[in-house]
RNA sequence: GUGAGCGUAGCUCAGCCGGUAGAGCAUCGGUCUGUGGCACCGAGGGUCGCGGGUUCAAACCCCGCCGCUCACCCCA
């Protein structure tokens, strides 16, 4: 029996564990100069939660999460045939917004001052078929914004703190898409006019789309065959469709995206997939991502947290980061330099010397510097030799020799260059190359 | 759930028209007992994804299954 991770999940190694390290920090500096806290979350939920946020008849919910049945014993087994309440199932967090939310609510926070400012990172799980890009434990980095208002600044800040944070780890090719899907007094509307026209040209659209007319007509928007593109493009657009106040709400959106200069690219047939979302929605594509090309969704949600139990006049806004798919960008254009590995390689020789190299080596660490420190004796060549493959930037020897004498050889293993040096001025040595 | 492509050493792959498995890189050891990268020599490592069939004989041909990858659906 030859174990191997289950599909759709993966291990991610050293050195790319560096890189999402690095991105994670980022999100971490960038996030925080906006006021942003970080809230973490469990990774699984009722069933309930979702169902009522995400949609029970989206495919998420549908049919991509995770769920069980909270029976870990055998006398709950039993229980069970007599009485099986919501409550018994739970579901692996397919997204991370409704428990943002539930947990907003739990805690109360709609008392504390203004509106409440929080991002999270970590797993989230569907159970889809895996692609390039795509996962079935998969991580996102996501923030929300939850308070009475509703301030278009709002939106245009936290797209603003998106982009910020893109800059930060230096994302190339980054396009920033845009759009209202209005609310749901205008939605709804507009959906019907939408239906209403597709029936009159089902005949020529495939068998998906043809399926998106009952199910979700918005969804027709987006689809990517070729044949029927030029029939979407002919369809009535929610732009000409938006309320009064949609409209002056996405203008002043755009208003302000201009203040802080930001580039942007309306997209009539920017839809969302998840229920909860309204007025304005934005995506982030990258290069070099195949098929799966956008590293970051989100949008205005200002009925969720009434939906979910909380106060009515509750409003939020958020997005979330496809960290996977960012790191493969970030990789893809090569812009990830490789971590700086070794300072030094401590080769000592003989038990006196090793005794020696064990206290030097603590030195160096509580220093701050990356230490290897050989385990075994090993012949000369051998122990250099290692130094070479382990990339270490210096190699510091110690025999009988250095050990009568009080001092370290230190080689520069770059250009072969060494010199004895005592302890203090090892350190400023090293001191020295590490910052140059 | 649907479709296509691919499964041979840790990795990348060769293996012709069927004759019981190879290279490069990597790993370990040696040449080399106070100086690494180089070179040379050697070693370990394989149920040829799994099962069945055809055949004197299957990595190769046929069938089934499993897995991986990409795409669709959907989404980050």
């Amino acid at each position: 029996m030859k174990f191997q991770a289950i599909k759709g999940v993966r291990d991610i190694l050293p050195p790319e564990s560096a890189l999402w390290n690095r991105v994670e920090q980022a999100a971490r500096d960038v996030f925080g100069t906006f006021g942003f806290a970080e809230i973490r979350l469990p990774i699984f939920e009722q069933t309930e939660l979702f169902v009522r946020s995400i949609g029970a008849d989206t495919d998420i919910v549908h049919k991509e999460t995770y769920t069980f049945q909270d029976v870990p014993t055998e006398i709950d087994a039993l229980k069970k045939v007599m009485r099986v309440s919501s409550q018994d199932f739970l579901t692996l967090r397919p997204e991370a917004t409704a428990s943002v939310v539930r947990a907003y609510i739990e805690h109360g926070m709609q008392t504390l001052p203004s509106n409440v400012k929080l991002y999270y990172m970590g797993p989230m799980f569907r159970r889809e078929r895996p692609q390039k890009g795509r996962y079935r434990q998969f991580y996102q980095i996501g923030a929300e914004v939850l308070g009475t208002s509703d301030a278009p600044g709002i939106d245009a800040e936290v797209i603003e703190m998106l982009m910020a944070f893109f800059d930060r780890v230096k994302l190339k090719g980054a396009t920033l898409y845009l759009n209202s899907i209005g609310c749901k007094q205008c939605r709804p509307v507009y959906v019907e006019k939408l239906r209403g026209e597709l029936q009159k040209v089902r005949e020529q659209l495939g068998p998906d789309s043809q399926r998106r007319i009952e199910t979700n007509p918005l969804r027709v928007l987006d689809s990517k065959l070729e044949s029927e593109q030029a029939i979407i493009e002919k369809l009535p657009r929610i732009a000409e469709h938006l309320c009064a106040e949609c409209r002056a709400h996405y203008d002043d959106v755009k208003r302000q995206l201009g203040l802080r200069g930001i580039t942007y690219q309306e997209n009539w047939r920017l839809v969302r997939g998840l229920d909860y979302y309204m007025r304005t929605t934005f995506e982030i594509t990258a290069p070099g991502l195949g098929s799966q090309n956008a590293v970051c969704g989100g949008g205005r949600y200002d009925g969720l947290v009434e939906l979910l139990g909380g106060p009515a006049t509750t409003k939020g806004i958020g997005f979330a980061i496809g960290t996977d798919r960012l790191v493969l960008s970030l990789q893809e254009s090569g812009a990830c330099e490789t971590p700086g590995g070794l300072d030094v390689y401590l080769a000592w020789f003989g038990v006196a010397a090793q005794a020696a190299a064990i206290g030097l080596a603590r030195r160096l660490r509580d220093a701050g510097f990356v230490v290897e420190l050989p385990a075994v004796e090993m012949k000369f060549g051998k122990s250099l030799g290692l130094a070479d493959r382990l990339k270490a930037r210096h190699a510091l020897i110690m025999g009988e020799d250095e050990v009568a004498a009080g001092v370290v050889t230190v080689k520069h293993l770059a250009d072969g260059t060494q010199q004895k040096l005592a302890e203090p001025e090892l350190f400023s040595y090293l001191r020295a190359a590490r910052n140059g």
